[in-house]
DNA sequence: TAAGGTGACATAACGGCGTTACACTCATAA
DNA sequence: TTATGAGTGTAACGCCGTTATGTCACCTTA
């Protein structure tokens, strides 16, 4: 190669190609195919553009989880509020599924731990929080109103983000009683009943 | 070596050895050091001892897996039931995330894939849903009882499962809003709210 | 007692992984 | 014209899971 040509490639665009190479081989085929080689392959540069670019593998895991952390805000701050009490939580805990199921390699890498030996960085970290804001702001707001008993927003909040994040996990990795696998919409069922139970438990204001 | 000695261990030693030397691994350093050399390095044998006994490293992950189900069913099953409406339920709930934060390792690879590539088989798939039948066993006689309103056992089911899974994971992972991983018994809290919730939630007969 | 078979095992290798030392090209600055 | 330094290809390192090969201990049989 060193004889044949010399591509010349404006300065951001290995690094353009790198991450674009990265999001179709997580789109494409899958994260246990996420691997440096495979990446510079796709991308048309030799392994060691990666690490001009991005430090290492973790620094393009890094890059990775900030596209898919930016969209999944953008996917909730859109989020429709639906027409019940706590309309607009539910609405963002629904955003939150239907994103999960529509970028399910994206979602496993960001939130259950695809990229085997990954840590993300500190920033990403808080980054990644950013969606938590979103939900907190609502519990906010619905507690100002008197729609909400419980009076400590982040305990709240960590009980919605549980119980999504734990539906969508079990949902993405498909754990379900035997059985039921072939029952379409079974998780869309238990969804909706795990939320308005919540809704309902957290409006008891009269209790 | 195959001059020196050759230590003649009875015909399931080896096995019991390797699988203890993989447990010890996992508790004292953690599923990233389960590598089929270290195992068998602390095990006293070649990688080969793995292969003949395990079949392999999924072999010995599912055997991993297997230990693991069932000690964490005999803990669900021993769970006491709490002092309230549907309080085996809760009782589970707390048993389950008690026996999770004691066996952080062993939970991480039953239920957060922390083996990477991992895939159990057809047979640990059923015993891990062993403690999913405890939990719909409590359910259905919370039906029967008249506590609970929602008449789909399996999705309430799924509803329970789904918080807890999602909390646990969420304590186990530190995923929590920043300046709070500081604040003791932060998880505890937000766990105690939260099941609350659900219960008032599954209880609403009147509504 | 001796021959042959069987099963557990060690050695050493294979290909793939993330990473890096080294040498090279080449646009730019002096 | 020469020097500099950034970007990168080659080839290697030490890991990983896995396996082909050969060796040894033990158990049959005659």
């Amino acid at each position: 190669m060193s004889s044949a040509k010399k591509v010349v490639r404006s300065i951001p665009d290995t690094r353009a190609d790198i991450l674009a190479a990265a999001l179709a081989i997580l789109r494409d085929v899958g994260h246990s195919s996420l691997t440096v080689r495979h990446v510079a392959a796709r991308a048309g540069c030799s392994t060691i553009g990666l690490y001009t670019w991005f430090g290492g593998k973790d620094g393009l895991v890094d890059a990775i989880l900030l596209d898919g952390f930016q969209r999944f805000a953008d996917a909730l701050a859109r989020a429709r509020p639906r027409k019940s009490p706590l309309g607009p939580l539910l609405g963002q805990a629904v955003a939150y599924r239907r994103w999960a199921l529509d970028n399910r390699t994206s979602y496993e890498v960001m939130f259950m731990g695809a990229v085997p030996g990954h840590v993300a960085s500190e920033e990403i970290q808080v980054v990644g929080l950013l969606a938590y804001d979103l939900l907190r702001n609502e519990i906010v707001a619905a507690q100002e109103r008197g729609e909400i008993h419980e009076d400590d927003a982040d305990s709240v909040a960590m009980a919605m983000w549980g119980l999504v994040h734990g539906l969508v996990s079990l949902e993405i990795a498909r754990a379900e009683p035997k059985g039921l696998a072939a029952r379409k919409s079974f998780h869309q069922r238990s969804f909706e009943v795990a939320l308005t139970a919540l809704e309902q438990g957290l409006l008891a204001k009269g209790r």
